[in-house]
DNA sequence: AAAATTACCGAAAACGCTTCCGAAAAATTC
DNA sequence: GAATTTTTCGGAAGCGTTTTCGGTAATTTT
């Protein structure tokens, strides 16, 4: 089963080379009933172009380098899967590189990346801003790129961002109407963008309901699960356990959640807990976790779409998207649920 | 920012772009000093080969064609992690498609790959064996092509399992030995190899300890925790709850756990529980859940491996590695564990 | 019916690299 | 010091496409 060529099927028709690739790229000038036969002959034949024949030539790879901070975790997965299904169906092939959280390997990556000649980038940036000056530089040169989440909406760049603030806002509102008077945040790392974000909409909530700083906390923990116990350790050490946590993400809280019930907390009955960026086993956990659930698929087609406009109209104008989610609200964050026998 | 080329160099140097290429591919024919020569000024100039250029008059992509059926879960993205790892460290690129548990979609990606000219694939295959006549015959033709997990041994094929039996055996005897009497097996589906050899480990425990067929059960359900609550359901309507379940996964378990909880039965006091491919949230849950730990790492490393020799030397023989994991033993599967508080 | 367009197609250069072939220069042998 | 071998290099073809340019044949215009 060897590969044919172009070439291949022109001898075949006794037509020029040019004249099929003319039938292939749907040009103008060939006329309808050769265009059909190449066409036909081709499939007949079991022809496919070779990909990096014609990346050369077209001096364009349609590859499209996506990095991202990590994907072991369901959301950049998701992200990433609903980036492929995207890309693809437009006739591009993509290069998923993980950051492993890691700044100076993100940086690695993205050059990686460009010295493959991707078409363009889509980088969902790990903490740190180390790399941002050398982004920007790429950037302004016109090098197409689209940065995914975890990016202040300052930064001069083309971005696609979830709403942290507001939904931060809502769930901690949220657990204030359900009457919890102390509520501690677990922040993640302060220096994330998305972090910082959460912590000003935890504020704004905890400022609306006159809330005062001796009745809220907030602490910064990492992303994982345990990172949650090792802060709640620590609180219990120091007796000083609130009503509610809100959580930076689920590990976080699930991670708490365990240290609590270790120690002989319940959960809701004594501690209450809502988390950020839904997963899966939100609701298969007991009790079932409260989460801001982030639209994964649409944020990846939106910064897909803002790629594919940069790529095919180098100097379109930098954008930024802002997107909303959903807050779910399970047995975790309920006052006076029944937990039935847990 | 331009991109540079080998004729830059050589124009720069007054050499011949043979020269230049010559140096780069560190051949033979060239002289030390103006190997180095000519490596110093490519590097001063911020020059990087054209990878379409040099794929195509090579003939190879130096690309990797990889095809998992999912990777929302850990362990694949664990997978496609160690073998980007591995395999860009060798020089080589990796394609990632995911078949979303389809085996059309399965097929399509490896042809949408084969047409890219990935040098070879590296196949986790999703359920149902449609496609393997025609991924032995590609085999056959010589395509590099190695199998990962979830193919039956006996296939001529090259490739890398893990050894379920064993493991699955180990599993269920723990249980067994814990002195549960009656024990289900929540097995996935029938035809999926991985599921049909650990079903077989675990009539094999059975066997060993004379444990008569009125007293296991195996009851095929999906891989996703929603089947493993629709199962609890079910034996919850017929009053056929046994002391202790074994596991195709940990989201099986998980959905089964919660089910069981929101009726009232206590986890392990009432029913005891095992799962299989450990997930980090094996220890986050109430109770911690025992599993099977698969080494995905290593198993990357080595399809990796028999990949590349394959690549480099066709006709390499075919090869099976079977590889060994660990066993976890948590709360869930241990009689008389206090569970404290739960 | 001649002139002007238009439709269609082939030849050839180009994309940036590798590699084969042969030749000049240097080193070795006699 | 001539002959031979070895080292080092340049020229050129080739990888499989796209694209420009020019030309013939067909069609339309006058």
């Amino acid at each position: 089963m060897k590969h044919f060529t172009i070439k291949d099927i022109a001898d075949k028709l006794n037509v020029s080379i040019s004249t099929v690739s003319r039938a292939f790229n749907d040009k103008y000038d060939i006329k309808k009933e050769t265009k059909e036969l190449v066409l036909k002959t081709a499939k007949d034949m079991g022809y496919h172009p070779n990909p990096m024949a014609k990346s050369l030539s077209k001096k364009r790879s349609s590859n499209i380098g996506v990095v991202v901070p990590e994907f072991i975790n369901e959301y950049y997965s998701e992200i990433v899967i609903a980036l492929q299904n995207f890309l693809i169906s437009k006739g591009y092939q993509i290069l998923v590189m993980q950051s492993d959280e890691d700044e100076d390997q993100e940086l690695m990556n993205v050059q990686t990346l460009i010295n493959n000649m991707v078409d363009g980038l889509i980088i969902a940036p790990t903490r740190g801003s180390k790399n941002m000056t050398y982004y920007q530089s790429k950037v302004k040169e016109g090098y197409p790129m689209v940065f995914l989440n975890r990016i202040e909406t300052s930064i001069p760049v083309s971005k696609v961002v979830f709403n942290n603030l507001k939904w931060s806002f809502f769930a901690t509102e949220h657990l204030i109407r359900q009457g919890y008077k102390k509520i501690y945040h677990l922040s993640g790392y302060k220096d994330l963008s998305v972090s910082y974000e959460r912590i000003q909409g935890f504020k704004k909530a905890m400022k609306k309901h006159h809330i005062l700083e001796d009745n809220y906390k907030i602490i910064e923990t990492g992303l994982l699960a345990k990172e949650g116990m090792e802060v709640i350790e620590d609180l219990i050490f120091h007796h000083d356990i609130p009503d509610a946590f809100f959580c930076v993400n689920d590990m976080v809280a699930l991670g708490a959640i365990k240290k609590l019930k270790d120690n002989g907390y319940r959960v809701p009955e004594d501690v209450a807990f809502v988390g950020f960026t839904e997963t899966r086993i939100a609701e298969l956990v007991t009790p079932q976790l409260s989460s801001v659930k982030q639209p994964t698929y649409e944020m990846a087609k939106k910064a897909g779409e803002l790629l594919l406009k940069q790529i095919e109209n180098k100097n379109t104008p930098i954008e930024t998207i802002v997107l909303n989610g959903e807050f779910t609200i399970r047995k975790s964050s309920v006052k006076g649920s029944t937990t039935d026998l847990l």
